[in-house]
DNA sequence: TGTACATCAGTGAACGCGCGTTCACTGATGTAC
DNA sequence: TGTACATCAGTGAACGCGCGTTCACTGATGTAC
């Protein structure tokens, strides 16, 4: 019966653009709670504090992922009967997930945004947090890129994804400056779905690299 | 004769560490000066304000960088007379060129976290000050890059090379926390050394990589 | 050599401001009997 | 059907605090004549 967003839904939309747009600790809840219309007191009576508003937000993002991705690898390992699934196919499948939550509230950009700032956190009690409550579907998806990369020495898979999700992370948070380079000098607009283009056999590439030479003078003992 | 660096060195000295620890607007100048050992007032004596204390310290490693590396350039297209450079070792001469600076000062790990926090600073005017300052020997060596690689479309080495700094950046800047994931779950140390062997093979494969395949229904009118 | 003045690094205390949070309160709705 | 009470969303004003910055001042050193 609502004619506009209830009070939670008006903090929150309002809060996860701002913060994107400036970060945490640059956005106060007076700017949060003048621009949606809704009394100051308003975030600490829902939510308790701005920490836990912070977290909500990423909540918001993170939760419907998590059952999306774990839908979608469910389908996956279905299909493949048990034999390894292909690299590419996961990698397909993650960034598919990915997409689709953010897709439907024209806001892939804000959500990467705020990775972005999470991980850019330096003491980290975002980065706990999400460790905390969603490590267990990147866990499930490091298994299956496990079994898909057989070659590769366990440290090296981690160090390659870490580099990946460091392109990912990286470019899609700082996406609009890019985009107005990238506009300006080669007159191309780039959409999410033509930088997903670009990125796929960039990411392939890179996961499939040469090993590197081993450290020099480095040896057993004994 | 001082027994002690100066108050300027002691603020700056300081002022890095925390800025990379915890980011720019959580660390107060009663922070910095509490810590260094000088009276609060002194920052704004010898820098006027706290956003020219952080361009400061960024000056600091960013000066002898550009210096450095445009000799380094130099050096490089003296002793190929001329023709193209091979991208490795464009790539080998950009490293060397990071890693001495901060090398002499024992903090690569600040350095890198600070370019990890001037580009998530989502406004940016600490972005804008170091396109400004410190552009014009990234066009030189982007140009250098676009002979190095004349089969790629000039877009797309323009994206390749961001995806790339982001594997950097992102890895550099987060190194502490990713190295006791890897330490944890691998048992091996991960020196920076280390890490830039391992980046090697990685960051040539994915310059490298094939072009993506064209986006589908895109035709031009007429 | 002596005096007057200028310069400069540094200081201690205060300024006004915006911050996150709290608190007593209102008014509407639901529930018990 | 009526009354008493509980619950809950929301409010307006204030709280104390830490912030960046400013200001009048000190004391040491350098410079001019």
């Amino acid at each position: 019966m609502a004619q506009q967003p209830d009070t939670v839904t008006r903090i929150l939309d309002t809060a996860e653009v701002l913060f994107a747009e400036r970060g945490f600790a640059e956005t106060s809840l007076r700017n949060i709670t003048s621009k949606a219309r809704v009394n100051l007191a308003a975030v600490n009576y829902h939510f308790g504090s701005k920490k836990s508003l912070i977290q909500a937000v990423f909540a918001r993002y993170l939760d419907p992922f998590t059952v999306r991705f774990h839908a979608a690898l469910d389908e996956l390992e279905a299909r493949h009967e048990g034999d390894d699934i292909p690299l590419e196919e996961l990698l397909e499948t993650m960034a598919r997930s990915v997409l689709e939550v953010p897709a439907e509230r024209h806001s892939l950009k804000v959500f990467m945004r705020l990775l972005g700032l999470a991980y850019s956190q330096a003491q980290g009690h975002l980065r706990r947090y999400i460790q905390e409550e969603y490590g267990s579907v990147f866990t499930r998806f490091t298994e299956l890129v496990r079994r898909a990369t057989p070659e590769l020495p366990d440290a090296e898979r981690f160090w390659r994804l870490h580099f990946m999700l460091g392109t990912v992370i990286f470019t899609l948070s700082g996406l609009d400056a890019l985009r107005d380079i990238a506009e300006k000098d080669y007159g191309e607009h780039v959409s999410v779905r033509d930088l997903v283009r670009r990125l796929r056999p960039v990411v392939v590439a890179a996961m499939n690299a040469p090993l590197p030479e081993p450290l020099p003078a480095q040896r057993e003992a004994g």
